[in-house]
DNA sequence: ATTACTGTGACGTGGCGTCAAAGTAG
DNA sequence: ACTACTTTGACGCCACGTCACAGTAA
C-alpha cells in the first residue's frame, strides 16, 4: 500500500528476460518454484522484477549444478527463509526458532558450497586438458600448413 | 591378434565401476554414445577398459557442461577421429584430407574451451557469493547463540 | 473489428528408472 | 539343480516442447 509503483511484467516479458518459455513459467508456478503472480482481471498474469531473479537463481542452479526442481524448491525456500529473516529484524520470544532456521540455511548452503567446489575443481581440471589440447592441435596444423622445410617462423 | 590379454568386464562390473546403472549402458548403446561391445556365446555383453573410460567421459559432460547426448556424441566423436589421426600417423597423399579432419577437431575443441570457461567463471562468481553468505550466517547465529553483550571472542 | 498476446488442456520427447519374464554363467 | 547375473521389452517419470483452441488487451 505504501510502494512505489512496481513495472508489472506479463509472461512473455518475463521469457523473454530470463531466456525460459512461457510454458516453463507456468510449470514453475504449477510446481511452486513461483509463487502465483497476480492477475489482471482477465486472468493475465503480472509479474514483478523479483520473480525474474528467482527465474534467473532457479535456471543458475540448473545449469551449474543440475539440481532437480524438487531440490531447487527446498533451496529457494531456505533462501526466502532468510530473506523473510533479514527483513522482520525484531528479536522476540522466538530466538530459538530464528536460530535453528538459521543453522538449517547454513546447512543448506554449506552443501551446495561443497558442490560447487567439487564442480570448480573438476571445471578447472578440464579447462587445463583443453587448453593444451588445443595448443598441440595448433603445433599439428601449423606443421602441415608450413610444408617447406624452412620458412615463416619456428 | 597381438594384443595382451585383455580383462574384459560384464556389464555390472562397468556398472559399479562408473556409477551409472545397466539400463544407462544399454541405452548409450542404443543411442550410438556406445559401440556395441563383443559378446559371450550366451549373448552377454563384454566391456573394455576403454568402454569405462568412454563412459566416464560422457558423464562429465553431462554433469558439468550438461549437453545433450545428441551433442555428447558429437564430441566424442571428433574425439574418436582424432585419437585415430594421433594412431595412424603416416603422412600419405591426404595432406589436405588431415588437414582439415584437424582444423574440424579444433574448431569442435574451442567451441567446449568456451563453454567451459564460461561455465568456469560463473562458477566463481556463485562460489565466492557462497562463500560470502556463510560468513553472514555464521555471523548472525554466532550473535544469537552467545546472548550475553560481553563474552567469548568478537 | 482486428492483431498480438495469453489462458488452459493434452500429447510428445529426452534420458533414463523400474519392473517383468525368460535366458545364461559358473 | 541352484543361484546370481544378464537379456529384451514395456511402461513410468521428470522437465519441459509443442500444438490446438478459446479468451483477453490495445
Amino acid at each position: 500500500v505504501a510502494a512505489q509503483q512496481r513495472a508489472e511484467l506479463q509472461i512473455g516479458e518475463v521469457a523473454e528476460r530470463t531466456g525460459v518459455t512461457q510454458r516453463t513459467l507456468r510449470f514453475y508456478e504449477e510446481k511452486g518454484l513461483l509463487k502465483p503472480p497476480t492477475r489482471m482481471e482477465g486472468g493475465f498474469r503480472l509479474y514483478t522484477e523479483e520473480d525474474v531473479q528467482r527465474v534467473e537463481q532457479i535456471r543458475r542452479m540448473q545449469n551449474l549444478l543440475n539440481l532437480s526442481l524438487a531440490e531447487i524448491k527446498e533451496m529457494v525456500e531456505a533462501d526466502e527463509a532468510l530473506q523473510q529473516i533479514r527483513a522482520e529484524y525484531r528479536r522476540d520470544a522466538e530466538v530459538e526458532q530464528r536460530r535453528q532456521q538459521l543453522i538449517r540455511a547454513r546447512a543448506i548452503t554449506e552443501q551446495q558450497h561443497t558442490i560447487v567446489r567439487q564442480k570448480l575443481e573438476q571445471l578447472q581440471a578440464m579447462n587445463d586438458q583443453m587448453e593444451k589440447r588445443l595448443q598441440q592441435l595448433d603445433g599439428w596444423i601449423s606443421n602441415l600448413e608450413t610444408r617447406r622445410p624452412a620458412e615463416a617462423a619456428r
